[in-house]
RNA sequence: UGGGGAGUCGCCAAGCUGGUUAAGGCACCGGAUUUUGAUUCCGGCAUGCGAAGGUUCGAAUCCUUCCUCCCCAGCCA
């Protein structure tokens, strides 16, 4: 459908890739069908991928909204452009990392919506080859075993304005490197006594070029591969060599790695000079990472926040982490939606929630079935209603979409309806239920307000109203009734009263922790409060994760967790747009 | 004070090999439709591109100087 096809939204990383596959940069490269090195991938057929990414996370914790501005990247890009896109973990740090996270990570990609096929990655996989190709490094004179502290390490390193001094180790020869490294690799040393470092400059003004460390010793069982090592890889070693054993083109990262792309580059030059790795080399591309008023992205504060029980878990519905947002009803499209919306490029911004909430409102407007619920009920008495009497109203399951059909509701002479759809005394401007004022219950009939009940404290405890009986939506002449109002009830008798939780935000302002104050000193004390409300009976057979729009309050989802067949619990996604609300704030 | 990145409408963001009335989206403000104060629909919304100079017939785009913000000194990623 080329017609209806919208040009895909212009950003400088497409820009990249359309310049290098229009100048043929990755045409006939090999691909063997499976990551390796240079010798296993020339021997392959041409790679079909017109272009590869990937998406790399570390298996340490959960993923939030901030990777899926980046999964929506990676796996756009590939499926834009006739590529592939990795799912690959980025597991070299045994101390961190954990089966549980791979497992989430999955899910999470998926139920965004993306597929990576057979190319699903561990970097740990590829291990020997890293060891493997240390050695030629060290063989070439490029890499050196040191044997300072880590304090020693950083006190030659120099400052951001002062240039680092060479270790007294730099000037081992590549045979005593080797057999030390070798001996590292076989367990002869204690953590930290010994590390690999890169040998290039150490009066660089990038301070990532001046010997970086590139394997430590760390006696630790790792999550894929047990106990084979006791040396692992450093991120800055490992990352470029795993992009190009798996044939990466383009390896897209947020912005505080772009100091590191000197080394990526020097790296694998380095390492195609001594023929490990195919060519052409893939390219590091930064970009600026997500922010997002009224939440938290860093992974320390997210851990923090779930460790000390600020909220229930993981996948608390407060939480921007992608099970968080699934529980609290937002979707897969919405996001994509997003992700198109605030597009790609190097400069630090930041993101209105509201935005996010907005393309879940769209999405959720299009596709969620429409039900009525009285969240927060106040009883309406049908004075000239028959006693006993009981009828069906037919409300259409989506406004713009006939097709859907129609529901039947139960109505009779007390009914349940919203406690704010009644004043005693009207705002300005306020249309809805007063004494001597007609509204139309939705979908039923128009009724004429004649006074309300009160208790002995004086709150309002019941409304009374007259209904005028030739005016049944969707009978001849009941258009004949002009009112401007028109609340949503809920049959008393029939209604089903259920838990709902209202979500909030997680924090009460914008920049959660800005200047000195504690984050957590930020933090909304109203994102959830749990109501028990009255709805319309058709709601007891939703399935746990159907969502809807409830009429007038907004889209609401059956929680995944707690919902039970016949006894769901509604978890408020995101409220309607409410601009009578809005203008009296 | 070293190295890297960025500054275009309230929020994002095109444009940046000089020549257009400075795209588009979101938000917002009007107005129309509406049995959701929702949706939808129409219309409005930067004499201005961090600042100041300069080059040019012509500059957001080129040059100079300056200002502001972000990242880097883990044997984390």
């Amino acid at each position: 459908m080329a017609e209806t096809e919208k040009p895909a939204a212009s950003n400088f990383i497409r820009s990249i890739v359309e310049a290098d596959l229009a100048a043929g940069k990755y045409a006939g490269r090999k691909w063997s069908g499976k990551p390796g090195p240079a010798d296993q991938q020339k021997v392959g057929a041409g790679d079909t991928a017109a272009i590869r990414t990937r998406f790399p996370p570390e298996p340490n914790g959960y993923l939030h909204f901030g990777h899926a501005k980046s999964i929506c990247l990676n796996f756009g890009l590939a499926l834009d452009y006739n590529g592939a896109c990795h799912l690959r973990f980025d597991d070299t740090n045994p101390e961190k990392e954990e089966q549980e996270y791979v497992d989430a990570i999955v899910d999470a990609v998926h139920w965004l919506g993306f597929e990576w096929g057979d190319n699903r990655y561990f970097a740990s996989d590829y291990f020997q080859w890293m060891y493997d190709f240390a050695e030629k490094l060290i063989e070439a004179g490029h890499a050196y075993v040191d044997s300072q502290s880590a304090e020693e390490m950083r006190a030659s390193r120099g400052t951001l304005t002062e240039p680092g001094k060479n270790s007294p180790y730099r000037v081992r020869t590549p045979a005593e490197n080797l057999a030390l490294f070798r001996s590292m690799r076989a367990g002869e040393f204690a953590d930290g006594a010994h590390v690999l470092r890169a040998k290039i400059d150490m009066a660089s003004g990038n301070i990532n070029l001046r010997d970086p460390a590139i394997y430590r010793i760390r006696h630790a069982t790792h999550h894929n591969t047990g106990d084979t090592w006791c040396i692992y890889p450093m991120y800055t070693y490992a990352h470029p060599i795993e992009d190009a054993l798996e044939n990466i083109t383009h390896s897209i990262c947020t912005l505080e790695f772009a100091d590191q792309r000197p080394f990526y580059d020097w790296l694998l030059q380095r390492l195609a000079e001594l023929g490990c790795v195919n060519t052409p080399l893939p390219q590091q591309i930064e970009f600026a990472r997500l922010n997002l008023t009224y939440v938290v992205l860093s992974k320390r504060k997210l851990i923090q926040l779930v460790e000390e029980k600020h909220v229930a878990g993981w996948d608390d519905p407060r939480l921007p982490t992608l099970v968080g947002a699934r529980r609290r009803g937002f979707t897969p499209e919405g996001f994509r939606r997003f992700a198109e919306m605030i597009g790609v490029a190097k400069s630090d911004s930041l993101i209105d929630m509201s935005v996010l909430e907005g393309c879940m409102r769209d999405h959720l407007g299009e596709t969620a079935p429409r039900r009525v619920a009285v969240l927060d009920p106040l009883r309406l008495v049908i004075d000239n209603y028959p006693a006993g009497q009981e009828e069906w109203c037919e409300a259409p399951n989506h406004p713009q979409k006939p097709e859907w059909g129609k529901r039947p509701m139960p109505f009779s002479g007390e009914l349940w309806i919203e406690r704010e759809d009644f004043m005693e005394t009207p705002a300005k401007g306020y249309f809805r239920l007063f004494p001597g004022n007609s509204v139309r219950l939705r979908y039923g009939y128009v009724v004429k307000c004649i006074g309300a009940d009160r208790d002995a404290s004086g709150n309002v405890v019941a409304v009374h109203c007259e209904y005028m009986p030739d005016s049944k939506s969707g009978t001849p002449g009941a258009d004949n009734y002009k009112v401007k109002g028109n609340i949503h009830w809920v049959s008393a008798k029939h209604a089903y009263a259920a838990e709902v939780r209202l979500y909030d935000r997680l924090f009460a302002v914008a920049t959660p922790g800005s200047g000195e104050r504690d984050f957590l000193d930020d933090i909304n004390p109203q994102s959830m409060t749990v109501i028990t409300a009255q709805l319309e009976p058709a709601l007891k057979d939703a399935k746990a994760e159907e969502r809807f729009q409830f009429e007038r309050h907004g889209y609401f989802v059956a929680d995944r967790v707690d919902s039970k067949p016949g006894a769901p619990v509604f978890n408020r996604t995101v409220t309607l747009k409410d601009s009578w609300a809005a203008g009296k704030a």
